[in-house]
DNA sequence: CGTCCCCTTGAGTTATTTCAACACTCGTGG
DNA sequence: CCACGAGTGTTGAAATAACTCAAGGGGACG
């Protein structure tokens, strides 16, 4: 028996699954993928690269990345487990993704999704839905870039990411101080700072620096 | 015969269009639409309002608009004649949008196009591939947030409006300079004193504070 | 035990903001 | 015709939030 997913190997990293799987891109709509496993820092698609694919984090955390020439580097979002990205863009993509941790991936072929769009227009539009959410969290990330202060920024990454973690108190960050700084268009030395400013005033406990604890003074830092 | 439109006209602005009309919103993807008029600053529709209608420029500018609390300001987009907005959202709108000069302004029912999209599967992928380029530009608009110094915001403003514009070397700019202040993540006293340095660069010059004339050095302001 | 990477902290610098004053344009009405 | 006021844009001087540069701490790993 053929493996229809055999020339995916081409992609630069360890094939991991042994054949055809399912994966949910969006609530009834499920496509054959296949599975991945990305190193730390590895590249998993790259700016300009066509967009033969979209993927779904199965474990890991990924994060979207444009550079200046000059190397300034913008982080655009991080995807946690079980979130689906690389969606978003038309023939090629704009940006590159990279994997924070090592992670595991689900690669839907883009002919595949095209094909269930074109027979049923009720997963277009689940899938198009996915795209609008994408649009509305990078609005909102706007505003933090252009408004907000320092403390503001952090605060609101740290809400972020306790309301997608399962604890909900409590997240252990996948991502680096480099990582956040560029996603809140910081510094390091500046996230460093304002972390230690949060805890100092209550707001939240680091056990290490990458373990943090909400205190429910949190909320009062708005923004 | 009775005006399948008649009902728009509870939509706060003087009701212009006679009767059923068409609008391209992509190509080849035209759809049933009313035309009103908006004064300057009048709202199109506002945040957390029900999204019923998608949008698209006849004439005039449009902003999009996010405001905090305290009143902190962000333009996430603006729109010029031709350009379809208000199709990314879920249900209900995330910004509000604002005529920036009177503008002419198309409204199409979602109800028409989420039919539309029902029964024609390549009609879902070029509205679906809007959205796209909604969330590309987006991006863009992040990393100059995040990592651009005033003169490159500035400059890369001017450029994408010089690029939009039918002359190419020529703008006249609708907005005012605190449009292009909340646009660009900055103040209005800084948006002028960059236009100012970029003129006496010879970068661009200003027969008026709202007309733009592009001279080649732009281009060496890169970001 | 040394090295590497990441994080933190301090001191001084700077880009941008803030505050304040003034210039220009355009209606309106005396 | 000119005075007036509102709205918009420009410019200067002082303040400040965040950055840069520099040093040191601490954990992981060979």
């Amino acid at each position: 028996m053929q493996n229809p997913q055999a020339h995916v190997v081409s992609v630069p990293c360890s094939y991991a699954g042994p054949g055809p799987k399912l994966t949910e891109l969006a609530p009834g709509v499920s496509l054959p993928c296949s599975t991945l496993r990305f190193a730390r820092n590895d590249e998993i698609f790259a700016e300009e690269e066509d967009a033969d694919f979209v993927y779904k984090v199965i474990s890991g955390t990924v994060r979207d990345v444009r550079i200046l020439s000059d190397g300034r580097r913008q982080v655009g979002a991080f995807h946690l487990a079980g979130e689906v990205f690389g969606l978003d863009c038309g023939k090629s993509h704009r940006y590159s993704a990279e994997a924070v941790v090592d992670c595991e991936i689900a690669l839907v072929r883009r002919a595949a999704l095209d094909k269930a769009v074109e027979a049923d227009g009720g997963a277009a539009r689940k899938l198009w839905g996915l795209t609008s959410r994408d649009l509305q969290q990078l609005q909102d990330h706007m505003l933090l870039l252009g408004r907000k202060s320092a403390i503001e920024r952090v605060a609101s990454f740290l809400r972020g990411m306790f309301s997608r973690s399962p604890a909900g108190d409590a997240v252990d960050l996948a991502m680096s101080r480099t990582d956040i700084a560029d996603y809140l268009g910081l510094t390091i030395e500046t996230i460093s700072r304002t972390l230690t400013q949060l805890e100092r005033s209550n707001a939240i406990s680091m056990p290490t620096s990458r373990h943090i604890v909400l205190h429910s003074r949190l909320a009062l830092v708005e923004g």
